[in-house]
DNA sequence: TCTTTCCTTAGACAGAGTCTAAGCTAGGAT
DNA sequence: ATCCTAGCTTAGACTCTGTCTAAGGAAAGA
């Protein structure tokens, strides 16, 4: 099944109807869904699910470190279920379209100690920025 | 006088008293402000000057390309009139207080070719975490 | 079964940002 | 200097995203 739920059950945490649909629902489709995305195709399986659910079910995983949230446009925020293999994100400035993507190394190596500011430095996420093979001008 | 005042006026953009006002306060502080916070610091300064014309100034400035706008947290965007040196931004999960940073080499450089999906990637952020010293577990 | 705790729900509310319609100003044309 | 016009500013309504509240509903232990 979703390995997702799966690993949300070793938490001691109910797993609610409600919950699953959102989980599965989560983790089906390899992309990054708003809360509102997941909201409208989970009302596909559960029509009487409720926003105000979807949006504390999102939080609640990602309190328990099974979901990243991640903020990309200051629009809405995105929910990626994919946090055992850490990784990076590519934009299409066109089009929004957004890829899981992998650095040759970890990116904390690349601050020098004299940049920390005395920081405790612990988490590197980098966003890059381009044009998809569609959205990129005519050649 | 303002660095972003000289580099707006290259532009055609009519300088009035309130895009003056409000470039002198984006710039002055050496902070990453949000809208709200410059409109309060621009009223101290001109008490009429309206929330609508902060925000368009701030758009028409992105949209210049002399001011970059972040996305921290999902709640307000904020505005970094440093557009000169480009750098990267390191975030104290704990009160946060956001400090500019420096990486060893441009991050374009570690992201595979057979990572870009095709992609023409022409920027990289990097957002860093961690604890400031004043966050920091006592030890 | 009873009880307690936790979960779900509809809808009100809040924060951040955009839009609209009206009046105003800057600066070129005369 | 004055006129004209495009572009700027304004208050406030509106939208979008997300949170909170209060009430009822399911689950699990006693
Ligand atoms: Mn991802
Ligand atoms: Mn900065
Ligand atoms: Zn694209
Ligand atoms: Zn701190």
């Amino acid at each position: 099944m979703s390995d997702l739920v799966t690993r949300l059950r070793r938490h001691q945490w109910r797993m609610t109807p409600q919950r699953r649909v959102i989980a599965e629902t989560l983790e089906g489709a390899h992309v990054h869904y708003t809360a509102e995305e997941i909201l409208d195709r989970a009302c596909e399986r559960m029509p009487e699910i409720s926003r105000a659910t979807v949006y504390n079910t999102l939080n609640e995983m990602v309190a328990l470190g099974e979901v990243v949230e991640l903020n990309f446009d200051g629009r809405s925020k995105r929910y990626d279920p994919n946090v055992d293999h850490d990784h990076h994100h590519l934009i299409c400035d066109g089009c929004g379209v957004t890829k899981d993507v992998h650095t040759v190394a970890d990116p904390l190596e690349w601050l020098p100690g004299d940049e920390r500011h005395g920081f405790t430095v612990t988490e590197a996420s980098i966003t890059f920025r381009g044009l998809c093979p569609e959205c990129a001008p005519a050649r």
